[in-house]
DNA sequence: GTCTATAAGCGGATAGAC
DNA sequence: GTCTATCCGCTTATAGAC
């Protein structure tokens, strides 16, 4: 649709998504629009920023402003960037969902039901201690009906969970699950792992702990695994 | 601190909480400041009002606007009721706190382990079910570090949570309960049942079905169940 | 208690020089 | 690519009449 910050003065408030167009691997020697290493180093910067900013101020809490302090910028800077404050949200949204997707997708039709639900417990886990934003900005994302993101749910999430589904279903009639709607197996997956990220205040206020901390990231992934395993395996 | 609108001006934006000054049983017959019905029932309907659109836009992104003219009258009047945005905002999360920390305080010593869980289980299922503006509310001012509320959670919640937790560890020294740290057990259990109140559009979108129906709300609950009790019970 | 009018300030976005 | 200056709309909040 869009590719690259064009200039040109639009109407009325726009919401036209600039998605990082998908940029080709190697030197940026393509004539049409150069992208120096400076540049693209600076764009790295500002979306790392704001990631960090919108999964804490959502983002209408959000000035952009802050995130190009942050980035070390400024404003008019930023916005040289990212042609509005929602590109840019959008842009972080979506180089930040494949990564988010990506532990359900390795779920393996070859592997043992015990051994990759196991596996995707922890690689869940993993991400919430490690990119505990990611988690958050989906989290304020779909809380908020997912104004921006329904259509990818609706399309790419369904259908990739729609798979897995499948593939639990089958495992179900092979006699390696007990019987489920699958989908609530999911959920608790989700729920559980990803609470540790988006409740983290809480839960450090509660326990004094987090999942930074290996002891108490393991004595929080023994109990999940323990739970949601023990009660669909046979 | 303070009580009721009083108007005097203010140097500087003021984030001087209202807090709704718990109204005197009976009819508004006190000289001091009489709040008549209209006015009582024209709060109740700013709270409502207030807590809807605060659980989908969030504090920074709600207009005052929306919410005056959802609960049928003008900003300004709104304005009357409520010193400021802010203040608003403080009356809706103390407002429904104490109803969304009604069934932890619920679970009951003198009642069998399996019962009293599989209670607050259902309890905080059928309130994900019939109160989700609630669940998000809290959500979202957690997930964005509390700012508002943490004094409260650092305090009330914390003690509230501390007594229970040492409700587990009595029953885990009877032996009615595995050893675990029973803090997991806690946040297990919010975190499934407030998944399908925090993320229902996502649930919706993905099973066409929410708590609102009620083989799935059975279905629901006897997955969580399952589950959390398995994993605990000897 | 409710209205009209308006103050006051913030924050996103653009123009244009360098 | 980065900066300075500035515009403009939006939203909270207040003043004051009725």
């Amino acid at each position: 649709m869009l590719s690259q910050p064009v200039n040109r003065p639009l109407p009325m408030r726009h919401f036209a998504e600039e998605l990082p167009a998908a940029q080709p691997d190697g030197e940026p020697s393509t004539p049409v629009r150069a992208m120096t290493a400076a540049g693209e180093a600076n764009r790295e910067r500002i979306l790392d920023a704001a990631l960090a900013r919108f999964a804490r101020t959502g983002l209408s809490g959000t000035r952009i402003e802050a995130i190009a302090q942050d980035a070390g910028l400024s404003k008019t800077n930023l916005l040289y960037y990212f042609r509005s404050k929602n590109a840019l949200y959008l842009a972080v949204l979506t180089r930040t969902l494949d990564m988010w997707l990506e532990p359900l997708r390795a779920i393996d039709a070859d592997r043992d039901p015990r051994e990759a639900l196991g596996h995707y417990i922890t690689a869940k886990l993993e991400a919430a201690r490690d990119h505990p934003e990611a988690s958050r900005l989906f989290a304020l994302e779909v809380m908020q009906g997912a104004p921006m993101l329904s259509a990818v749910l609706a399309t790419d999430l369904k259908e990739l969970v729609d798979r897995k589904v499948a593939l639990l279903q089958l495992w179900q009639a092979e006699g390696r699950l007990k019987p489920h709607k699958p989908h609530h197996l999911l959920f608790q997956i989700w729920a559980t792992t990803q609470h540790y990220a988006d409740f983290a205040t809480q839960v450090e206020q509660l326990t004094g702990a987090s999942l930074a901390d290996p002891v108490f990231f393991q004595q929080t992934r023994e109990a999940i695994v323990a739970s949601i395993l023990g009660a669909v395996l046979p």
